[in-house]
DNA sequence: GTCTATATAACGATAGAC
DNA sequence: GTCTATCGTTATATAGAC
């Protein structure tokens, strides 16, 4: 056999995505030169094109990266027993993420290119579907088990849960006034006051009970 | 007096930050050439940088456009005997401005420039903080009256609902399956989940008993 | 104040040696 | 497969005519 490798090939491409992604978080793609992603992955200049057609498509790889992760993750919290922590374990690992100003910038960055590449909107609306798909799962779970009435459908819930999330990402400027444990306490809070959530768990304050 | 014109100059500058607003929001700040912007205003190549130091200036610019707008909206608010009402008009408002996709557009890229600029991060904080501040007065109003209890800081809860009102942006990809006056609809229940408003206004589903 | 012309540098992508 | 060299283009910003 003389093909040489289909797997070799595929982990440098993902070596230079890598290499690539703090670059694109930092200056955005438009910004970020070849030049400066062949460096960083510590090949010749020219050499990224054996491997990319163009530096879009190193931008595209990206979202495989993702991908994998959020389908394991999401297989895990079918498995929970409890769909509503389940949905606090994801709570807190797009908090844990997004803590990487990298991962926020990148974030950011996607969705910006999303609303001027047709590629990149594809891309993003595969990963926001995923999450919608999963949260969207574990709100059935709790509409069917009793403990939540969000008043809409299921998968129309998830969004907003997301957009809650989505918080997360941040704004790009410090604020020293905030806590983020505090900030994933108070999404898990309106998370359950937006799915209308009233099982067990820590769903609401202790001190309810207004006058 | 020799002095010509101090409110000429300004309206000048206007025009060219108007004239880059659309190029802005369809490629993005790095994207966008000075000659690009030049075109579009209908000047002469280098004739911007007789009104602008940079390119990046000429980005700041845009914010100004939304202050003086902002401001009025929330001194017409505060006016407002209702503060619920002033609410869902705020609410309908960003909608309404953001359902143009070059709008949509140019929020997303002053939040990823906001990442790698420090006077872009400024001015969306500086944006922000006029929007957490105009809602938050309402907010507090609404508790002092008695028709809400988010159980937070007037302040840390307006910040959740300018969170749930930036779904208005959207992703970047068609959604054709959405439609935008239900998500308007549906942006001002979950603000009122979240503020725990039980005041007067539609505030709730009629179907709200649930079994 | 507005124009044309251009200095200087860097870009993405390709070609061909090894 | 990886390298060096480079093509052709385009960028920001400036200089100087009018």
């Amino acid at each position: 056999m003389r093909t040489i490798d289909p797997e070799k090939h595929r982990q440098r491409r993902m070596r230079i995505v890598e290499a690539a992604v703090a670059l694109f978080a930092e200056k955005g793609l438009a910004a970020t030169s070849t030049a400066d992603i062949c460096r960083a992955a510590g090949i010749s200049t020219g050499n990224l094109f054996h491997y990319f057609a163009s530096k879009q498509e190193v931008f595209h790889g990206i979202f495989e990266l993702d991908r994998d992760e959020w389908d394991h993750h999401f297989a895990a919290a079918a498995a929970d027993p409890d769909p509503w922590h389940a949905l606090t374990v994801v709570i807190d690992r797009v908090a844990a993420d997004t803590a990487h100003p990298v991962v926020a910038g990148l974030l950011v960055e996607m969705v910006a290119q999303s609303h001027r590449d047709p590629v990149t909107a594809r891309l993003v609306a595969e990963g926001d579907a995923r999450m919608v798909r999963g949260i969207g799962a574990l709100v059935r779970r709790m509409v069917e088990a009793g403990t939540a009435d969000p008043g809409m459908a299921a998968e129309e819930a998830a969004r907003w849960v997301l957009t809650l999330v989505e918080s997360f990402y941040g704004r790009g400027y410090p604020e020293p006034g905030r806590d983020r444990a505090a900030d994933v306490a108070t999404v898990k809070l309106l998370v359950a006051r937006v799915l209308r959530y009233r099982g067990p768990g820590p769903q609401e304050d202790p001190d309810d009970a207004h006058t």
